[in-house]
RNA sequence: GGCCCCGUAGUUCAAUGGAUAGAAUAGGACUUUCCUAAAGUUUAGAUGCAGGUUCGAUUCCUGCCGGGGCUACCA
């Protein structure tokens, strides 16, 4: 597809050298995909010219378009609308590159490895708290753009951080000692995380009660917030913790090994992964050796006070304080610390993306500047994955208010309903009973991926529990729906080897045929514009127009029913075509197509 | 206060500065002796307001109105 813009390009460039003895700039030549309304099949915008030739832009289309159907083989004929030149492109072309498309293996991708290495960071979340609808977004969409950026060809590392260490662990510690009794997730038969997530929530509320009686005995409140015993108990383990008092250690292991174990069973039925973990116990101490490195070169200023700041006031930004005066870390110094570890541990990676909230846009400008002024010459092309809120129709989630919609619950639900509707449609009789689970997964986490990925990240979303989430219309299921009926069709034909249709013939393609074709045609681009703006909504948008136009064809062209034998083959080849790119398509966002549903 | 993002049909989302602003859903009217109707056809419906740049603005610039976020020796 690339490559007929490419020829399109340097044609109208050499139609005009040689009709009006000078070249437009490449970005004045816009080539678009010509409106349904018009005949033809691209369009070349002729205002820019108008002026190179001295003419109407009537006139100058005229001339061009007349000049190609004479010097382009692969343009038949011409029609001028207002500045708009309109060209057909011949059944050849069609045919050829319909031919081509099918007989690529893994049409869409790069050769693997073909470009930079690039690592991408997602999820890591707070082992406290379960997994919500929010991490929903973060998760798919960086596990989306890993897929993308690898089916562009770059080398991927998938990774997260994991904040298993702090105060906050402690807190649910403490909780879990004074309160728990023993418990496990064995014991209770309790995902881990939701456990360890229920007892961090039980600090907060005696902690709570714990003020309120301080208060009413007259303390004020700062005092009581910071004297309140299960607080200052919290505190002894997170300093015996720092210590490796052997007990308490053994107590953190445990506790985090029961929410990794649930996070991973999440995980799992989520279909994402990762290639390297990295804790923060693990790296919080490096950060610190950073920032004196750079307190020594001269990045860095020391306080009267001793504490250490960053000046960033020459590039928009204030100053921003590293390593307070007590010498602890706050957050950004163990992101210093984490990035210059996995650049250490990843010598060819060329940059890295993170996939975190907009809340934190100002974070990562400065922790990139950061990196900048300690020499890290990759930190202009690290990138700040950022992505819009979930909302829902009541507003933000507040855990306080119980509006919080858990992944596990949302999941469960989405499989649930898929069960429902195929069991209301009457689809079970044709399926195997030991394939309908992952029947009801693949429709019902498809529907969910494919809504959450459908729009743009930069935008924050509305989401509906009750009515957001549908099987009809623009939708994962419709996608699914669609591609089950093209593999259907290449079943009932027998086509075991595609290559056996080849070579197609060239046959008049009609409207519905042509944009079906390009709409297929132009997957492999439309994945290098996704993985240059990060951006998986633009996939998802090309599925469902693949789709949308493979079904209003599928209405009314008969495929195997076609009794001439070049129209039927390239029938079956488009069938197939675009079968094989929304599978692709749909594989970047983690969407499973099933071949029966 | 300062900085950033967003305002498109009733609703949820599209539109590298290009033609008459596309879909989906909800509403009206239709289509199944035919490769899976979770489908298709059709009808009706929108660029917050005011300027500016341009042959051309949903898109770029300015102001206003409305919504969200950031602005911690929190993570």
């Amino acid at each position: 597809m690339l490559q007929l813009e490419n020829q399109l390009t340097e044609a109208v460039s050499s139609a005009c050298n040689s009709l009006y003895g000078s070249r437009p700039s490449d970005t004045q030549i816009s080539i678009q995909s010509t409106r349904s309304e018009f005949q033809g099949d691209r369009t070349v915008v002729v205002f820019p010219f108008a002026r190179l030739a001295g003419k109407s832009p009537e006139e100058t289309g005229k001339e061009i378009g007349a000049y190609l159907v004479k010097q382009e083989k692969i343009i038949v004929d011409f029609q001028v609308v207002k500045g708009f030149l309109n060209l057909s492109i011949s059944d050849e072309y069609w045919a050829h590159a319909l031919n081509q498309a099918i007989l690529q293996k893994n049409f869409g991708r790069k050769t693997p490895g073909s470009k930079s290495q690039i690592m991408v960071e997602y999820s890591s979340p707070n082992t406290n708290k379960p997994l919500h609808l929010g991490h929903l977004r973060n998760i798919f969409l960086g596990y989306s753009v890993a897929e993308i950026l690898k089916a562009a060809g770059h080398d991927v590392v998938k990774v997260q951080i994991i904040n298993d260490r702090g105060i906050h662990i402690c807190k649910s510690m403490i909780a879990w000692k004074l309160f728990g009794n023993g418990e496990t997730p064995s014991s209770t038969g309790e995902k881990g995380d939701k456990l360890v997530g229920r007892y961090y929530v039980s600090f907060d509320k005696q902690f709570k009660a714990e003020v309120k009686a301080l208060m009413s005995s007259g303390t004020d409140k700062d005092t009581a917030e910071a004297q309140a015993p299960i607080l200052l108990a919290a505190r002894d383990l997170l300093h015996k913790w720092e210590a490796e008092d052997p007990e308490v250690r053994a107590l953190w292991s445990m506790m985090n090994g029961w929410v990794y174990d649930g996070f991973d069973y999440t995980y799992g039925e989520m279909g994402v992964d990762f290639d390297k973990l990295y804790y923060e116990s693990n790296t919080y101490l490096t950060g610190k050796s950073q920032v004196e490195a750079g307190l020594a070169s001269g990045a860095f200023k020391q306080r009267d006070d001793n504490s250490i700041w960053v000046d960033l006031s020459d590039v928009g930004l204030d100053e921003k304080l590293l390593l307070r005066k007590d010498g602890t870390s706050v957050y950004m110094t163990q992101d210093i610390g984490t990035a210059i570890l996995r650049f250490k541990d990843y010598p060819a990676l060329d940059r890295q993306v993170y996939t975190v909230g907009n809340e934190q846009e100002y974070h990562f400008k400065v922790l990139f500047e950061i990196l900048a002024k300690l020499g890290l010459e990759q930190a202009s092309r690290c990138h700040h994955l950022s992505y819009g809120m979930v909302e829902l129709p009541e507003g933000k989630m507040k855990s306080r208010e119980g509006t919080v919609v858990d992944a596990d619950d949302i999941m469960a639900e989405m499989k649930t309903t898929a069960e429902q509707l195929a069991r209301d449609a009457g689809k079970l009789e044709n399926i195997p009973e030991e394939d309908r689970d992952s029947l009801y997964k693949n429709v019902g986490y498809g529907a969910l991926k494919y809504f959450l990925l459908r729009v743009d990240p930069k935008k924050s979303m509305m989401f509906d529990p009750k009515a957001s989430i549908d099987f009809i219309g623009n939708t994962g299921p419709y996608i699914q729906f669609n591609y089950v009926r093209a593999r259907s069709v290449l079943r009932n034909a027998g086509i075991d080897d595609i290559a056996s249709l080849t070579p197609l013939s060239p046959v008049h393609l009609d409207d519905v045929e042509r944009a079906l074709l390009m709409a297929a045609l132009s997957l492999p681009s439309v994945i290098e514009e996704a993985a240059k703006s990060y951006d998986p909504s633009l996939v998802a948008n090309l599925c469902y127009d693949i789709t949308k136009s493979y079904s209003r064809w599928y209405q009314d062209h008969p495929i195997i029913k076609e009794e001439d034998e070049a129209i039927r083959n390239i029938r079956l080849a488009l069938c197939y075509l675009c079968s094989n790119a929304v599978k692709t398509g749909m594989s970047l966002l983690g969407v499973s197509m099933p071949e029966r549903m």
